[in-house]
DNA sequence: GCATGAGGTTGATCTGGATCAAAGAATTTG
DNA sequence: CAAATTCTTTGATCCAGATCAACCTCATGC
């Protein structure tokens, strides 16, 4: 699940501020962390962790998207979240995850062995207390998802994922600029996350470029042209928006 | 979130086993609680909570059925939990909930108001780490429920609602007999909670029915005459069924 | 440069469930 | 127990999105 972590306010090589350790954590504590922190890089396509893996290590994502998904006898799957630089994979107390972590696009984690982490997490309350609200925000957006992905239209779902991503993503560097943005998934990616196929997708992205709300760069950038507009088509009310 | 609560082993009164407090409390702890509960009871189809509302208690599902859910502007609505005997209402740390509760059945709820139990959670770490795990469990639950809503059939998601239910269920007090059991909710609510219409959930119903796989009683009552035959007709593969 | 392959678009057709409609149970009310 | 109300069933029709099928457009490699 991807509560994000954190080793540090002061992960010096992390271009990232992991989330799992909040601003009160002081030296002593990320320090514990520091001497032990690996990366590991997964090519795009490439799985990080299959459902029932026994979970060695716990990370946050450094650079690049990686995706939680769960799949059907028949093969059907369905993404189940989607991991951001600073979010995290690991479960505080658990050691399987029910479902596959794979590498969306070439990703780097920052991986802290399982267990002296999870010593952290016992000896520092307020860590622990962290990690709770992680929790529950992904439970939050989870929950959203749960709206989008029983009673949106396949417009209202493509309009929801779009403003998501601007929001989770526009502070980042990776922004090419105001409210333009890199598409870092393709449309068969995009149609597991929102339950649709990668026709509709396709589909619903170019009528809502041609109503002018989007435009495409080169196709792994676009713009949000009339912001007000998208908001629109998610069928959310006033701010009730997705965090996720 | 029905992260599960519990003010005790020992809370005398209530039927159930709160579970939000695990088996290694002590009666120091459960008596902190003991003395401040108050039960509050709600007719079937009363709001218990409105989204945005402040979280002045959290409280168990003592008796009944009730329901989280989320609505669009134009008023679809989608279920996104469901609370049955035993699991909790509110959220440590949080004081507003992103969601309605509604009384499914007719409900009685044992509550606290959430000032002291935030503290008695604050001053016992097993009960802190509790109800992380129940935030997990939430977490599991909600991401099998995505897999179901964004990419079962009608007839799947049927089966697996039936299995989902009769699994939390078969060892509480209300089962009627071995795989005997009530259903307290309206084709409307089921269609609700599974991302369908009422017509369709009440055709796939029969059609199980017709099928033998499940047959009824008196509406309220059904019997699941081949569970095999059922999991067969969830999707999903070998064990890996919901437990939510 | 051309070949190869991965991703994307676009069109035609099909279909599972939604929607619309009406007629039965069951339950509650008076 | 008749009337009203709330649920449920069942049938007919419709349509959003799936499916099937080309074709297009980039990258990348040789």
């Amino acid at each position: 699940m991807q509560i994000a972590l954190t080793a540090a306010v002061r992960c010096a090589e992390c271009p990232i501020r992991h989330r799992a350790v909040c601003a009160r954590c002081d030296d002593d504590e990320l320090s514990l962390l520091e001497g032990m922190k690996t990366y590991k890089t997964f090519k795009a396509g490439q799985p990080i962790l299959w459902r029932g893996d026994d979970l060695v290590f716990v990370a946050s994502v450094v650079q690049g998207v990686a995706a939680l998904s769960k799949t059907l006898e028949d093969g059907r799957t369905q993404m189940v979240g989607l991991l951001l630089p600073s979010d995290f994979i690991g479960r505080p107390g658990r050691g399987q995850i029910d479902f596959d972590v794979t590498a969306t696009t070439d990703v780097t984690l920052c991986c802290f062995d399982r267990k002296p982490f999870e010593k952290l997490v016992d000896d520092t309350p307020h860590v622990a207390h962290r990690l709770m609200e992680l929790a529950l925000d992904e439970l939050d957006a989870a929950r959203d998802w749960m709206l989008l992905l029983g009673r949106k239209t396949a417009r209202e779902k493509i309009a929801t994922f779009i403003q998501m991503f601007v929001r989770r993503t526009h502070t980042d560097e990776q922004a090419a600029g105001p409210d333009q943005f890199n598409m870092p998934m393709t449309r068969d990616q995009i149609a597991n996350y929102l339950g649709l196929t990668l026709e509709t997708v396709s589909r619903q992205f170019n009528s809502l470029k041609k109503e002018g709300v989007i435009s495409f760069g080169d196709r792994k950038t676009f713009t949000v042209v009339d912001m007000a507009a998208l908001h629109n088509a998610t069928g959310d009310d006033a701010d009730g928006g997705m965090i996720d």
